[in-house]
DNA sequence: TTTTTCCCTTAACCTACATTATTGGTTCCC
DNA sequence: GGGAACCAATAATGTAGGTTAAGGGAAAAA
């Protein structure tokens, strides 16, 4: 069932009655993504919220040399999207595109907007979603300014066990911020760790 | 009057009638620091959301070499607090002081839980408040994995004009993540931008 | 199968920024 | 007034990580 994974996300953290639960998801549209497909591109306004379902996503910016760097990877589970487009309905600079082929739900901010004002027990939900993932951003910035790239590495593998399976270490190094040449060389100085 | 800042803060995003108001109000205690004087250290579980009245408050980390990481300043009118301590009540890595004489207003995090319910109208407020955070340090990072020095310094500049001419470049230089000679030969270096 | 694309690795060289140390100028406190 | 902090500036030296370039292997595309 595909929103199983949705609606389990949402009762970690709020309670619906039938007839709230059924608005909700009469608000989502499902959509696939092939593997490389972008879901947004620097310049767009991001007009929905994105909910993975299968696959993987990942949102990164392109410097003015053309590098990227990856802000966040969504693995199914996940929420997804450019917050401040997404606010302020302004164009974005963030890309996101699928690593994988991948299944995601979409709503739109309108409907959400509605949603608030008739389940404001969504106000609570995604309060806390922000929350969690302000205090995530912040602990990443420590990070980046404390830490030596391979021990960024080394809590990347912490945190996403399952993620440094199945990414290409060109993508580990653009997550925690080194040239995937300067990834491997610090990999093969370290046989054991 | 002490919640004038607090009050047109709350207003910009929610409307409160007279009871809520005096309900909401009621909950804060109002505290003075020291220049100097911690509000918040390594170990210590966040207890209160603070919200800055006068003077000027920062947070930051401490790396095991002994160096200090600057997540944020706040000035008056700006919240400021160890987020992920907050919500887990679990002791955080952060530190909080004052880097002149300062009056903030504290709630506790018991009594925040109990607004919550009894004006469910906070929610709201505190979401789009970590929301808009959220933007603010997707962009820090991205910025931090992608510019030079120089132009986090000047975005710096362009951002918080006010809080350049009152700060020691000692904590701008920790903010933005060079060291403070660093910066000073970057900008002696720089004459007219 | 062949071709192309993507990815990892290695290595020589390079640079942005760190480290350490010294000096001199303020401001603050006794 | 005289230390004691605190802060900015300068300079010599050090290093983490970047840049460029080349080669090989695996997977995707044709």
């Amino acid at each position: 069932m595909e929103y199983g994974l949705l609606l389990q996300n949402i009762a970690k953290h709020i309670r619906l009655s039938a007839d709230e639960e059924k608005y909700f998801l009469s608000g989502w549209q499902s959509k696939k993504l092939r593997r490389k497909q972008f879901l947004l591109q620097e310049g767009d306004v991001t007009k929905n919220a994105v909910f993975v379902v299968s696959g993987l996503l990942r949102m990164y910016s392109i410097d003015k040399n053309g590098f990227e760097h990856i802000l966040q990877f969504a693995p199914p589970g996940w929420w997804i999207g450019d917050i401040k487009s997404f606010i302020s309905q302004q164009p974005g600079s963030l890309y996101i595109d699928a690593l994988e082929d991948s299944g995601i739900l979409l709503m739109e901010k309108t409907y959400l907007d509605q949603l608030y004002k008739k389940v404001p027990s969504f106000e609570r939900f995604f309060r806390i979603l922000a929350e969690n993932a302000l205090g995530t951003y912040q602990q990443r910035l420590i990070d980046n300014l404390s830490l030596p790239a391979i021990e960024r590495y080394n809590n990347f593998c912490r945190l996403y066990p399952s993620l440094i399976e199945c990414l290409p270490q060109k993508q580990v190094a653009s997550y925690i911020g080194v040239t995937p040449e300067f990834l491997s060389k610090m990999l093969s100085g370290k046989q054991t760790s």
